[in-house]
DNA sequence: TTCACAATTGTGACCGTGCACATGCGAGCA
DNA sequence: TGCTCGCATGTGCACGGTCACAATTGTGAA
């Protein structure tokens, strides 16, 4: 009964087909959930397959289909906490609806590297891509290659169409300077990210829209790096001149590394000095003094994002409805505005 | 001279070849360069291939070649740092050499899950795999679905034959408890990582040797779970008994919480204690005090990873050599043993 | 010119799966 | 008994590459 078995290559269809007394079609139902197969005919193909441990073979089933059931990630280069717990989470829900994943870092920013990055995704034929790397040029990059592939991308900023989703920080930077303000805080500065990210825009964008609104006058914001080593030597520069009583910091990392800089100074943090962060990376909570910031649920970030991406593809039909609101954590780091600078107050 | 195109298809070699009449052999020979095709040939079919923006289908590459040309990652599902980081190195290179990598996050560590993810990766056809979650159970598992493809995991315990690779844990956690050692402490704890981490048990296994060989006794080590938050509050439990000079945490997010629940007791830095992470994240740098701690190349772990996959896949002849060695980065966040704790050497 | 031989190109089958289109078979009904 | 209809299954080809092998062209020496 038992007809010989492939040896150096992996069972296919045909071979589950014959040992069942089947056509490779009707295997083919079962792998296909069609419906009408009697139950026995499924069961034994089933236990042959078992048996045979065969597993598809994707790279058949995608050349027959034509689809790739593949997404793609386009990541920063940076092992950033929020980007890596999104793509976690991407991954996770694209998993489970059965779909792969894959990830491209990009190495540098100049349009060369994202263009490699892309291609390199396209290469794999993906039916979706996820932009967390919302920076100018990888839009510029994308829409130059006019990429034939649905898209959505972690921003908020609402400046590509309706392709943009996650917290929205442009509300996330407003209560973070309104709580500053409400503190009595009238002289703030604002530590920024690179302002080719939307995000880094959009927290400034933020900041300045609650400082004008308060009729308050700030410094130029300080253009960062997002980095830890960036935030230290920016306290260290602002420490210059001390006409400021509070700064937000566009992340978690660069509010550390100036807290770092304002304990090298011997100031009190909030005594001296309050500082606001945002993201709530997880150290946050654990700095001294822990820190006050604005709390992102990037797991639920990751989650929108592919469901959203999952309708653009036309694979499904509810729309994810709810943004993601962000949320205030007031923590240690921020306090009441040093009486010896209210009398500066007058100033303005 | 110009035949139609298909419309709603992507070009394949033979669309190529009907436009610039040749053969789609010929077109195949391009791609895979081919050494006997004459210039003007070739020349002719890479202008065509440009016009048509053609792009090889890789579903038929791989089912023809029976390669899939894709490695997959297996990660422990937390947005850690030091993993995190390795990955984007890996992708990185396995990029440069024409791989794609395919990466499932381990939701929960149960064996459920991850024979999940490993049949998620292995799906895909995979060539090689990349462990970055060492855990026990992960290997457990690994040898009950007895795995047809070659993998290679972070790890340096040498406990799984020679696939084993990373910065050497044992070493750094040695090195890290002797500078401890020399500053003076004699009564040193460990707060250890989750002991079915292949990396947690090294270290805690370096911290122990070095202990020994100085001739001193220590608590049982604290089994943590990586995190801040249990830092902290290990940190709390530890102060009710404060029997200790020093403390070696077995990653700096620990470490981190530690120092919070530190200066929560008004504790000094390391006036009254002194404290010693593991893996040098960016912020260790500036926590207050800056952490001491055992930096490791992360990006360096990802790249000889995937060079050494690459050697086990027989992809590769030459075999990397050197293993990445720790390095103890001192800073302020360990000092002398306080002059209250020497009088209680006698103890021992 | 002719032949051997290398360089270049073409032909047809095959990889594993899914689709379109038969075909077989049994139940229900007149 | 014959017919229709729907379920269950089979047949053959397409998907877009690569491989083995055949065929053609070009080159240099006899």
């Amino acid at each position: 009964m038992s007809a010989d078995l492939p040896k150096d290559r992996a069972p296919s269809i045909r071979d589950v087909a014959r040992l069942a007394g089947v056509s490779h079609q009707t295997v083919s139902r079962v792998l296909n959930d069609h419906p009408s197969i009697r139950a026995t005919t499924k069961a034994r193909i089933l236990q042959v397959m078992e048996e045979l441990q065969y597993r598809p073979n994707q790279a058949a089933r995608a050349l027959s289909k034509g689809r790739s059931r593949t997404i793609g990630i386009l990541t920063a280069s940076s092992a950033q906490y929020g980007p890596t717990r999104s793509v976690a989470a991407i991954e996770d829900a694209a998993r489970r609806q059965g779909y792969f994943v894959d990830t491209a870092n990009l190495g540098g920013a100049d349009p060369a590297a994202i263009e490699d990055a892309l291609e390199h995704l396209l290469d794999q034929a993906v039916e979706g891509l996820v932009i967390i790397a919302p920076q100018e040029r990888v839009f510029d990059v994308l829409e130059r290659l006019d990429i034939a592939v649905p898209y959505v991308s972690l921003q908020s900023t609402g400046k590509h169409d309706l392709r943009a989703l996650a917290a929205d920080q442009i509300l996330g930077a407003k209560m973070a300077t309104r709580h500053l303000i409400d503190l009595g805080h009238r002289e703030i500065v604002h530590l920024a990210g690179p302002q080719d990210w939307n995000e880094a825009e959009a927290r400034m964008r933020g900041f300045l829209l609650e400082i004008d609104d308060a009729d308050l006058i700030t410094h130029p914001p300080i253009l960062g790096d997002w980095s830890a080593d960036f935030g230290y030597f920016a306290g260290q520069e602002l420490l210059r001149s001390r006409d400021f009583s509070a700064v937000f910091a566009a992340n978690d990392e660069m509010a550390l590394g100036l807290l770092h800089a304002l304990h090298d100074a011997r100031l009190s943090v909030p005594g001296d000095v309050s500082v606001v962060g945002f993201d709530d990376i997880p150290v946050a909570s654990h700095s001294w003094p822990p820190l006050t910031t604005v709390h992102q649920d990037f797991d639920a970030i990751g989650r929108l994002a592919f469901a959203t991406l999952l309708g653009e593809m036309g694979m499904s039909e509810e729309v994810p409805s709810a943004p993601i609101a962000p949320r205030l954590v007031v923590r240690g780091s921020s306090g009441p505005v040093p009486v010896s600078r209210l009398p500066l107050l007058k100033r303005y």
